[in-house]
DNA sequence: AGCTCATGGCGAG
DNA sequence: TCGCCCTGAGCTG
């Protein structure tokens, strides 16, 4: 789930349901106890994100980050809310709406200094209107790093995850092994570009889908694809899978502990 | 019941 | 680079 996109989604959804409101906190599981205290039945005040950072205002009393790293999920919806489970770590409750956070990396209470701080270590994020992609570019062409790390490098650029990496570097046909100083700053604007465009598309449909028009499968005559992740991509966890442009295998690798995926063929560049 | 894997990130060495 | 943290789904047996 949790890329960029997932995050300003949920930015979105705290806005529209809880914004200006009290709200009751709690943590069935117990972690943010003591916090929960604090907030319940406090105004949430505002709803941010930045890469894949949220922030919950409320007011004086600060702000609650939120990163729910690899495997936090957040279940929201109107009420009734389900009945709470011990995993639970952060409930947020109104008389319409219902929030559970589970396994967040992060839950805490911070103040508006710390979340300056956090701001500070991040990188422009495309989702955010105003950041800007020639910050990125500074790190970026004097880096003998690979593309493929930079773009997961949250100090680079916020909010990319590996499957928005591994799509934007196949769509632009480039080989996620070079070097970011081997960049031009036409690819990279065109890469920050499309990015932006493919994670608002995921803000609205809360899913990543990367396959343009021409090569849907109704297009190209091939079956669409069901995945977890549930979008239409070209290569992420296609592993040995047929290209959808050139038939080639896709292949896969390490790089910094995380799975890459890309099409020997068409990323040359 | 136990293993593996997952769209993430941190700190130790 | 490795181990570790958070949780749950989908296998295996």
């Amino acid at each position: 789930m949790p890329e960029g996109h997932t995050i300003h989604r949920l930015a979105q959804d705290h806005r529209e349901r809880l914004l200006d409101r009290p709200v009751l906190v709690a943590s069935p599981q117990g972690r943010f106890a003591d916090s929960a205290a604090l907030l319940n039945d406090q105004v949430m005040t505002d709803a941010e994100a930045h890469g894949k950072h949220l922030f919950l205002g409320f007011g004086p009393l600060g702000w609650i980050h939120i990163h729910l790293g690899l495997f936090g999920k957040v279940d929201l919806g109107d009420t009734p809310a389900p009945p709470p489970t011990d995993t639970v770590r952060l409930r947020l409750l109104d008389a319409d709406s219902y929030v559970d956070l589970r396994g967040p990396t992060t839950c805490a209470l911070i103040t508006d200094a710390e979340k300056a701080a956090i701001h500070d270590r991040l990188g422009p994020d495309p989702l955010r209107t105003g950041d800007d992609p020639d910050r990125a570019w500074q790190r970026i062409y004097r880096s003998r790093t690979t593309v493929a790390a930079l773009l997961l490098d949250q100090k680079v650029i916020a909010g990319v995850g590996n499957v928005y990496r591994a799509e934007v570097l196949f769509r632009h046909g480039i080989d996620p092994y070079r070097a970011g100083r081997d960049l031009t700053r036409r690819e990279w604007d065109a890469i920050w570009a499309d990015l932006a465009g493919l994670m608002r598309e995921g803000v609205r449909n809360n899913r990543i889908d990367t396959v343009r028009q021409e090569h849907t499968p109704e297009e190209m005559g091939r079956e669409p694809r069901v995945d977890d992740h549930g979008g239409e991509v070209y290569v992420y966890r296609r592993a040995a899978m047929p290209c959808h442009i050139c038939g080639t295998g896709i292949r896969t690798a390490g790089l910094a502990a995380r799975n890459l995926f890309w099409c020997p063929t068409c990323q040359q560049r």
